[in-house]
This record gives C-alpha cells, sequence and structure tokens, in this order.
DNA sequence: TAGACGTTCCCCCGAACGGGGGAGGATCGT
DNA sequence: ACGATCCTCCCCCGTTCGGGGGAACGTCTA
C-alpha cells in the first residue's frame, strides 16, 4: 500500500477552512495537499497546471461555484481527477446537482476529520463514493421544488396535507394530530381552496407532482 | 484514534464469502469480527444478542433477504447497529430499498479489500455513507421497477386507477371512460379490495409509490 | 359444456366528504 | 391599540364515497 501519496487541491473561499483542511490532510503521511484555491475559477486554472488525484471544493464560491467547477474540471482536465464537494449547509439541493455533474462524493464541513480524510482516500480509490446521512434523502429523491404552490400552505396545512398524502381520513388525521374534526376539515377545506384542487385526492395528486411529498 | 475495536457481524449465505470478509476484517487492528450469520433471520437474531457495531450482510440469502433482515434488525435491535449492504450485481434494483431501508452503505463484492474496510469504518464512525460509481445511479434516479400490486389490476381497472391518480370523481370517470356511474363504483371498490388501500385516496397513494403512474 | 373471470349495470344505506357560515384565542408587526 | 394571520372548534346541509348485495353478457379455458 506504499505507493505515490494522494495529491489534493483544496479550493474554498474562507482561509480559514482551506487552512483547516490542510491541516488535516497533511497531518496524513500518504496525503499531500498539493494547492489551495480560493474561486472557483482559480480551481479550475489550478486542476489544469498541477493534475492532483483529488479537487476538494466548497460548494458557494465566487467567480464559479462549486458544481460549475467540478463539471469543468472533469470535462477539461487530463487525467480527470476525482472531486469531491463539500458544503456547510445541510439542506443544500446542490447534492443531487453535484453527484450528476460527475462529483465522487459530497460532505459537510462539521463532518469528523477522520471521515474527511477517509473521503478523500476513498474518492483517491477510484470507485467509491460517499456521503453524510443528513444529505442522502437529498440524493435519493427527486429535487423538491421550492414553492410549487400558488398560495403557501400554513405549517398546519401542510402536516394535514403530508398526512392526506398518506391516505388518512379526516378522522385519523385528527387523531394523529391530537385535533377535533372539525379543525381537520377546516384545514382540509383551506387547502383544497389554496391549491384549487377538486377534491382530497386531487390535493394528494398535486402534493405528488410538486414535490411537495416524495412518492 | 485507540478506542474500542469496531464489532461487526458478517452476514451471507456462502461459507467462501463469509470468511474472506473475516479474513479482511479481521487482518485490522481496530476491527473485530465477532459474529458470522449464513441466512437473514440468524442475521437478525445475533444482531440482538451480539449488538454489534456494523453489520455487513448480503442482498440474497435464504430465510430473509438482506434488505428485509436489516430493516428488521434497524427496528428492533437497539442500540441499533449500522448496516452496510454487499451485493455481487451492480445492476441490482435493491440498492434504492437498501438505502430507503435506512441502511448505512452498499458497495459491490468485487470492490477492493480497501475499499470495504475502509465502508466498514465509515459506517462505524456513523454519520457516512459510501457505495461504488458503478451502483450510483440507481440510487439517484427513481427506481424504475415498478413494484406489481399484490394482486394484479385488470385493464378497465388500471384505466380507472390512473384517472383517480388524476384526481378525478367517479362522475367524471364516467364520463370520460363512457360508463355509468356505477360501473366505475364497482371498479373502484374492486381497485380498493385489490390494492389493500383505505380509501380512494390511500389507493392513489399506492399507485404513485409502486411506480403505476409517474409524478 | 360448465366454470372462471372481466365488464357492465342496478339497488340500498351508512359514513365520509366538501361548501357555507360563524367564533374565540394566540401571535406578530405596524 | 389595531388589523392580519393562523389555529382551533362549532353549526347546517347536500354530495360523494364505499360496502353489501345481485344480475346480465361476453370470452376464454378446462
Amino acid at each position: 500500500m506504499s505507493t505515490a501519496p494522494i495529491r489534493v487541491l483544496i479550493a474554498d473561499d474562507e482561509p480559514l477552512v482551506r487552512s483547516g483542511l490542510a491541516v488535516i490532510l497533511g497531518a496524513e503521511p500518504d496525503i499531500d495537499v498539493v494547492g489551495e484555491a480560493e474561486s472557483g475559477a482559480q480551481a479550475v486554472a489550478l486542476a489544469r497546471t498541477l493534475t492532483p488525484d483529488v479537487v476538494l471544493t466548497d460548494v458557494r464560491m465566487p467567480a464559479l461555484d462549486g458544481i460549475q467547477a467540478a463539471r469543468r474540471i472533469l470535462d477539461t482536465v487530463v487525467p480527470a481527477p476525482r472531486v469531491v464537494v463539500i458544503t456547510t449547509f445541510e439542506n443544500d439541493d446542490s447534492v443531487h446537482d453535484a453527484l450528476l455533474a460527475g462529483a465522487a462524493g459530497f460532505l459537510l464541513k462539521r463532518s469528523r476529520p477522520e471521515a474527511i480524510v477517509q473521503a478523500v482516500r476513498l474518492a483517491a480509490f477510484g470507485d467509491t463514493l460517499m456521503f453524510p446521512d443528513s444529505v442522502r434523502d437529498l440524493a435519493l429523491h427527486r429535487r423538491r421544488a421550492t414553492t410549487p404552490f400558488p398560495h403557501p400552505l400554513s405549517e398546519r396545512e401542510q402536516d394535514v396535507l403530508r398526512l392526506m398524502a398518506s391516505g388518512l381520513g379526516n378522522a385519523e388525521i385528527a387523531a394523529t394530530l391530537f385535533l377535533g374534526a372539525e379543525t381537520v376539515k377546516t384545514h382540509v377545506a383551506n387547502i383544497l381552496t389554496k391549491l384549487g384542487a377538486r377534491n382530497r385526492t386531487h390535493a394528494v395528486v398535486l402534493a405528488y407532482r410538486s414535490g411537495f411529498v416524495a412518492p
């Protein structure tokens, strides 16, 4: 297992994060941090000249975001490095885009240092991929439409609609949410008018089609 | 990093695979193979008594397949171990099911031993997930193999269900298909009993979840 | 030929749904 | 202090659903 060390390029607009990653990765004997970029454009340029094995890039960056940078790197740099995307936010919809762009992995900045190191090693292996549980669903399911409904539903109405989308009747929804049956009726009626649905089944259909609930 | 070793339970119906995995994992100083199961049912039983940190289970097994075993282990064993599913076939649709069942990872038997070891370590970390590139698309995209209904629907019943899944009422369905309202009622009743649905909305939900109708 | 199954239609009837109205209380921003 | 919004519950009342029967007609098969 003692071959050439893994050459890593770090791309992040925050110097603190860059140095943190550099320290974590540089401490490993089988990993060499060969460069750091503070923008997506610079990451692409450095990837071309340095030809690293792994590019560890943030999602949000000036000049070129991490997804576009990843796409451009994978398209233009030969031999193509493995790109691991890192982000701060758990509920980031870009997971799906990143993986479709060809990223080898996706992880959170709050991950354990060991996990980050392992992710880089796995990416260098060339046949594996990893990302945190907290964003797994985002990769598994189709991207959720942000605001599909013309009139936004209130919190409670969303609760009711979710249960409606499970096939529950008004009485069952009332029992689940500890509400009176009349209250549920009110919420259902408001949902129908807000969504422009003809009946409860139509409302559920709209909920599925809009991505409000995952199939 | 020198805490207690990772306790691993191996489940596979082929003794050769079991011993192979045991050798690979046992060679690592931070990993202990605490048990081996040759069926899904035995895996569940051993998981309860051994309470391992990680369960490495095959997909295809007698008595109980790996997916069902994973689901049962995650539901009943406390503290819940991390389940990593392993399979022989790249084009295995069960990737999606496994991840939805709560599996922490998915990998191929032809993976490098290093990758398998890393997968176990990452699973033990508790917040990461990995699986090979070759099956990534299966996890990213929706399952296309539509799970058939327990009792198959007749042609006409499928017509009615499709219109139900558009949010139409019985009268509208009757008008669309040039049928009497009573006929539609009969079909709907048969659909509900065949699908085991509680009401028409539930039937539409099942139609969406099974892939019978596209979202 | 005698079933089995699917499709079509009918009846009754209770339960659930959906539209209309009103009303009290909580919270929040102006 | 006021209005806006949301959540909660109540009333009436007509429509729709859903379950229980039954029955006619066709096709296909054993």
